[in-house]
DNA sequence: CTAGGGTTAG
């Protein structure tokens, strides 16, 4: 409270001797800084006292504080008496609302406009739409497309926009397509609408027919394509639109930065990665939270924690998303002290966890072993931060007490979870089976994945691999047999690895590439150092039915090693070789890459679908925690 | 005083 509206409160008769304020003091002190209607009218008091004109008094800040207050009609008085513009002012208050983190008030301050017959124009409509559009409230929405059409609006492009996206956002397509039929006129603005609602809907392929047909593009065209593709699992194609639209000389700004950010992690393109990291900080994005979180991901996807902390050191603002993707980085990385540390120093520096940042806790914790640890970070998130444990935070605990080999209590924690128990969460499990080969809970977790999930490959292969580890053949073969019955087939492993910005896949058994007998030398040649250091081929992990020579040659041609091979020929001595691999790194892999790490001398990063693998000097990072 | 892209997990 400023110590103009205390004297007046503490002294209900003023004294002679006090110095009255002055205009001037009151137009610098006062006029945007009083919070409630009830200090405006102290100050109100003052300026009829003084006798100074209300327009000294800053009006859309009079409007918002009394906008939803039963003092409307006396700002209303004060806005009337200044001599301004009345809509103008509450025009200026509805935006403020609509932009707000409450933009229910812009409507509630619309109805109250409306009550009072406050003259409306196209402005206030847009605002309210804005408003109408960030709460996805179609209700409201047809409401003001009456108000519209009662005004005489129907022509202002500008309205007719927000109508369409307004509807296509709260998911009346049909009006949105009968709105924009009708439209006589279309600018670049409705079709960028037409794109992100093509996109939202999965639709990357008409959206893309879109893209192509329409009569203009601008960068936010080009940039609504680009994330359309990323977001709808088409990494490639984000980057290949990325190349045409720097060969229309359009200059990306933020937000494209973001979305070909998020196609280089998904990717693993560092080398882009970096290209788009220079460009950033030469156009000036460095002071972007967005992009400096983005930036963040995609090192921290592309295994480069280094450099994405690096990035975090030197962020001038940090967010709970900043904290949230550190912390998972470490975590995934085998690093998980340090990810607790990171939380701390984040609680420290007073920033709220969200349900994301715990999932990265306690993705520390599991990967760590770090049980006792996880159960107390589990407790706090509700008890602590108020966060209501979803799925995947059940998850990360039936993670956490599987890899710890406490299968039944992990069994015990499903059983009193408050939500229904998805295929992931019994995958877990089974997953955790497979590691401390208890066969008899794997076939209780089998049944519930074949209720819950049949399609996925994956929860057979584990359970086929269960027996097989067990040398039951029999019981093997059987899970194989079911899976052709279901007409499920095995996703075949896939890695890749980026190159001078292209990216190289190898499929398992893949022979037809053509630096294929490279490849193939190399591996002979690293073969028999490996076998001289205790390497077996492990062939319990080929779930074909083929002669055990055939398994081995299958195995030799496992995806991530073809793809280690290939890094290994076309890059310099030293430098360090990431790959990504669509699902698990297999075993046999594992032991493999860690002996080529020793002998090659070379940091292998290997991104697998849980987590990341870097070996070096003979160890990987993950310390045998899958 | 108006309309259309953006970040962490799964």
């Amino acid at each position: 409270m400023s110590k103009y509206t205390l004297s007046i409160a503490s002294s209900p008769f003023p004294q002679t001797h006090q110095t009255k304020p002055t205009p001037q003091i009151i137009q610098n002190d006062l006029q945007h800084t009083f919070k409630s209607p009830f200090e405006l009218k102290q100050i109100h008091a003052q300026i009829i006292k003084t006798n100074t004109h209300p327009s000294i008094l800053h009006l859309p800040h009079v409007a918002s504080v009394c906008a939803l207050t039963p003092c409307f009609p006396y700002a209303r008085k004060i806005i009337l008496l200044s001599g301004n513009n009345e809509t103008a002012i509450w025009n200026t208050c509805l935006k403020q609302f609509a932009e707000s983190s409450s933009p229910d008030d812009a409507i509630c301050l619309f109805n109250r406009l409306c009550e009072y017959g406050v003259c409306l124009d196209d402005f206030t409509i847009s605002f309210v739409l804005k408003a109408c559009t960030k709460l996805s409230d179609c209700l409201s929405g047809r409401v003001i497309h009456g108000f519209i059409e009662k005004l005489g609006f129907q022509s202002n492009l500008y309205l007719q926009n927000s109508l369409v996206h307004l509807y296509v956002v709260s998911g009346e397509v049909d009006n949105a397509h009968q709105l924009f039929d009708k439209m006589r006129d279309r600018d670049v603005v409705t079709w960028n609408i037409m794109i992100k609602h093509l996109v939202k809907r999965g639709n990357v392929d008409d959206a893309y027919r879109l893209f192509v047909t329409m009569p203009e593009r601008n960068v936010r065209s080009w940039t609504s394509m680009i994330m359309g593709f990323v977001k709808n699992g088409k990494p490639k194609e984000a980057i290949e639109l990325f190349s045409k639209m720097e060969g229309e000389k359009l200059c990306p700004n933020e937000v494209t930065v973001v979305a070909v950010l998020a196609a280089c992690a998904d990717l693993c393109a560092l080398d882009l990665g970096k290209k788009i990291h220079d460009f950033s900080n030469r156009s000036g994005f460095k002071t972007n939270v967005r992009v400096c979180n983005t930036l963040l991901d995609m090192y921290i996807k592309c295994g480069c924690l280094e450099a994405a902390c690096i990035v975090f050191d030197e962020m001038e603002q940090r967010t709970v998303v900043s904290w949230s993707a550190m912390i998972q980085g470490l975590a995934i990385n085998g690093r998980g002290e340090e990810a607790l540390r990171l939380f701390s120093k984040m609680i420290q520096s007073q920033i709220k966890p969200n349900e994301v940042t715990f999932v990265g806790i306690l993705h520390a914790c599991s990967h760590m072993g770090m049980v006792h640890e996880g159960r107390e970070y589990f407790a706090s998130m509700s008890r602590d931060y108020g966060i209501v444990p979803e799925i995947e935070h059940y998850g990360c605990m039936v993670d956490l007490l599987s890899r710890a080999g406490l299968l039944k209590e992990a069994r015990e924690f499903i059983k009193n979870m408050h939500i229904k128990p998805n295929g992931v969460i019994w995958g877990t499990l089974l997953g955790g089976c497979r590691v401390h080969k208890n066969i008899e809970l794997a076939e209780e977790a089998i049944k519930h994945l074949l209720e819950l999930d049949p399609r996925n490959d994956g929860y057979y292969v584990v359970l086929s691999n269960i027996y097989a580890e067990a040398k039951r053949w029999e019981d093997a073969a059987r899970v194989r047999k079911l899976m052709k019955q279901k007409g499920v087939k095995k996703t075949p492993g896939s890695s890749s690895i980026s190159l001078d910005g292209v990216v190289h896949e190898f499929v398992a058994g893949d022979e037809t590439h053509p630096q294929t007998e490279a490849i193939q030398e190399r591996w002979d040649t690293l073969l028999e150092e490996m076998r001289l250091r205790g390497y077996v081929p492990n062939t319990s992990v080929v779930l074909l039915d083929i002669e055990e020579s055939e398994k081995v040659r299958f195995l030799f041609r496992h995806s991530e090693k073809l793809a280690v091979m290939f890094g290994l020929i076309n890059t310099a001595n030293g430098a360090p070789i990431r790959v990504m691999k669509n699902l698990r790194v297999c075993e046999d892999c594992h032991a493999a890459l860690k002996l080529i790490s020793e002998i090659v001398d070379r940091e292998i990063v290997v991104r697998d679908r849980n987590r990341f693998h870097c070996f070096k000097n003979g160890v990987c990072s993950c310390k045998e925690f899958w």
